[in-house]
DNA sequence: CATAGGATTTGCT
DNA sequence: GCAAATCCTATGC
């Protein structure tokens, strides 16, 4: 599912009006078997989503203050979901970045990140679980027909060392090849 | 109940 | 390149 999302667009229904971006980058996390992922500790209050139904929204605070878009991927009862690293922007870009609040910053970077993003789509942990196949106010769409499948690279997790090898190493980033709002560069 | 640390970003050196 | 910001989760006693 992480390179499957590449391509694909994010969305967001706001009072201020329609936000959204194309997915360009995304990291895969398992289940209590990978010690990179937050499923590592088991079914808990704050998990409970990684372990729900596929399609819904995990949304977690890092650090204190930066908020995190995921999207689970396994069946009802198995962890498992894709951080949405990295968007484009190209719906409503004036209003991200205003939300993002550095009105001098590239259009192509203000999803670049994955805080980054939930900033300028005003995605927070009020919409932690909710289902993201239902539309507004947050979905993800296919991306326009005809579009051409995009490049993909891949590498290892980003801030992940504490997991121990095999997981600090294994390559379940992805990325479009070469992509100007990538978080920061793929090794080559 | 106390404490260590994090799937990040920013600003300063 | 490095460290601070800042809160909540998970873990240990």
């Amino acid at each position: 599912m992480a390179p499957a999302l590449l391509g694909r667009r994010l969305l967001r229904r706001t009072p201020e009006g329609l936000l959204g971006g194309t997915i360009v980058e995304t990291e895969a996390y398992g289940g209590p078997e990978d010690r990179a992922s937050h499923a590592r500790a088991g079914l808990t209050r704050r998990t409970r989503p990684m372990f729900g139904p596929p399609g819904h929204a995990y949304i977690y605070l890092v650090y204190g203050q930066h908020w995190c878009f995921n999207i689970v991927t396994e069946e009802d009862g198995v962890a498992g979901a894709v951080l949405v690293r990295a968007i484009a922007p190209d719906v409503g870009i004036e209003e991200q970045r205003r939300r993002r609040g550095r009105s001098h910053d590239p259009v192509a970077r203000l999803g670049a990140g994955p805080a980054r993003l939930c900033q300028a789509l005003a995605i927070d942990g009020g919409l932690d679980g909710i289902d993201l196949t239902l539309g507004p106010p947050l979905w993800v769409a296919d991306a326009a027909p005809g579009t051409p499948p995009p490049a993909v690279v891949c590498g290892p997790r980003v801030g992940v060392g504490y997991a121990g090898e095999p997981w600090t190493s294994i390559p379940h980033r992805f990325g479009i090849e070469g992509h100007g709002s990538l978080s920061r560069p793929f090794a080559t």
